[in-house]
DNA sequence: TAGATTGTTAATCGATTAACAATC
DNA sequence: TAGATTGTTAATCGATTAACAATC
C-alpha cells in the first residue's frame, strides 16, 4: 500500500494547522484548510476519515485537537532525535534549518571527520566517524541524515544499519542498497532542479 | 495533466544511462534498466513510447542515443543557467552540489546581501540583491533557486518573476503566492524528514 | 526460421472526486 | 426546524500492469 501521497497532505494540513494556532484560531473546516492549501475539501474529509479523525457534524475541527490527531498519524508526538552524518555546507544548512526547531525533529549531534561545535541553537557537537557506535549506545537515535559524498554513502549506511538506526534520509546521489526493514528517503537535489526545467520548457507552457 | 512522476521515472532513466556511459556499456534493454531501478520493463517501454523514445526491436536502445533522447525530453540538451538567491548555508550547499557539475545546470550567480567570492569549480560571483536586476539585463537567465528566510521569500519572488524568471525552486517554508504562468517546486526539507519519521513508526512496519 | 525484444492495446488497480445520507 | 457541515458510499479518472501482436 502506498501512502506517500496521504503522508505529504497530511504533513500540509500539519503545517496549515500550526499557523492557525499561531493565529489564535480555535475552530476550522474542511472547507477553510482547502482555501489555504488548494486541496479539496472532499479530500481532506477523506483523508481524515482514512486516518480515524473526527470532526464534529456542522461543527467543524477544533484546532488543538486537529493537530494534535495529526501529529499522532504523522508519529510526530514525541521526541525524534536525528543524527547528521557529514558536516559539510549541506550538513551545517540541516542543522540550522529553521523549521526543524519548531516541530519535535531535533538533530542532536553531528558525525565528521573534521570535529568541532557547531554554533547553533542549541548547539549540536561535532564528532568524529569513529565514535558513532560509542555514541548510539548511550543514546538510543533510529534516525539518521545521510549527507556524506557519494562514495562513502553506502558504507556510511551499511554502519548505521548495523548499529540499528532503521529510518534514512539520503542526500547523496547513489542508489543504496537497503535491506527490507530499512526506510531510505532519497532526496535528490539535481532531480528537483530538472523538474523545474521540464516545467518551465516552453513545449509545455500551456498543458501545465 | 500531471506529468510529475513520468518526469521523476524519465530523471531516473538518465541517471541509469549515464552510469551506462561512464562503465562504456554500448547497449542496453528495457529489462536490464529495470534491473538497476527496480521500475517494471514493461512501464518503462510505456514511458519511452509516451515520449516518442523508440528502440530497435529485437535490439533493445543504443545507450548514448537513449539517454541524448532522454535529455531532449527532459529539456536538458542545452544550457541551463539558474541563478542562487540567498548565500547561506544551503546556498552554499547547492552551489557545491556535486551532481550539478556533471549535467547542464549550471549556478551562474548568487545574490545575497553578504557578497563575497565563493571558492567553488568554476568560481561563483556573489553580488548584493541589488543588482539582480541589472544583472539579468545582461544575462537571459530564467530560473531561479530560492534559498532565503520565509520573512523575504515572497518579496523575492514578486521581484525575480517581474524580471522575466519563470522556473523556481523554493526551499522556504512558506506557500508562495504564484502566478498562472510560473512553476514553483518546492522543497520543503522538514516534509521529508517526517515522511521518514512515518515510514518507521512501530504500527507500520508490516505493512510498508 | 525461431527467439527475443519492442511497442501498443486492453485490463486492472488505486486514487481522486462527486453525490448524498447522517446529524448537530 | 432549517441549514451547514461531516463522513461514507459510489462514480470517475488516471496511472500501472498485463497481454500480445509486430518485427528484427
Amino acid at each position: 500500500m502506498n501512502y506517500k501521497n496521504h503522508v505529504t497532505r497530511l504533513s500540509q494540513y500539519k503545517s496549515v494547522l500550526q499557523r492557525l494556532v499561531k493565529s489564535g484560531i480555535e475552530k476550522t473546516y474542511a472547507e477553510s484548510i482547502s482555501k489555504h492549501i488548494g486541496i479539496p475539501a472532499t479530500q481532506i474529509r477523506k483523508d481524515f476519515s482514512l486516518f480515524g479523525i473526527r470532526g464534529n457534524k456542522r461543527g467543524g475541527y477544533n484546532v488543538l485537537e486537529l493537530l494534535e490527531e495529526l501529529k499522532i498519524n504523522l508519529g510526530l508526538n514525541r521526541d525524534l532525535p536525528f543524527i547528521l552524518i557529514g558536516y559539510g555546507n549541506l550538513g551545517k544548512a540541516l542543522a540550522r534549518y529553521h523549521g526543524f526547531h519548531e516541530g519535535c525533529v531535533r538533530i542532536i549531534a553531528a558525525f565528521d571527520p573534521k570535529v568541532g561545535v557547531l554554533s547553533s541553537i542549541p548547539p549540536i557537537p561535532v564528532y568524529p566517524p569513529a565514535s558513532i557506535s560509542a555514541f548510539l549506545k548511550d543514546n538510543p537515535v533510529k534516525h539518521a541524515v545521510l549527507a556524506v559524498p557519494d562514495d562513502v554513502a553506502q558504507s556510511m549506511f551499511d554502519e548505521l544499519y548495523a548499529e540499528g538506526i532503521r529510518g534514512f534520509i539520503n542526500f547523496s546521489t547513489i542508489a543504496l542498497n537497503v535491506p527490507e526493514d530499512a526506510y531510505v528517503n532519497n532526496v535528490d537535489l539535481e532531480l528537483e532542479l530538472e523538474t523545474v526545467i521540464y516545467y518551465t520548457k516552453e513545449s509545455n507552457n500551456k498543458t501545465k
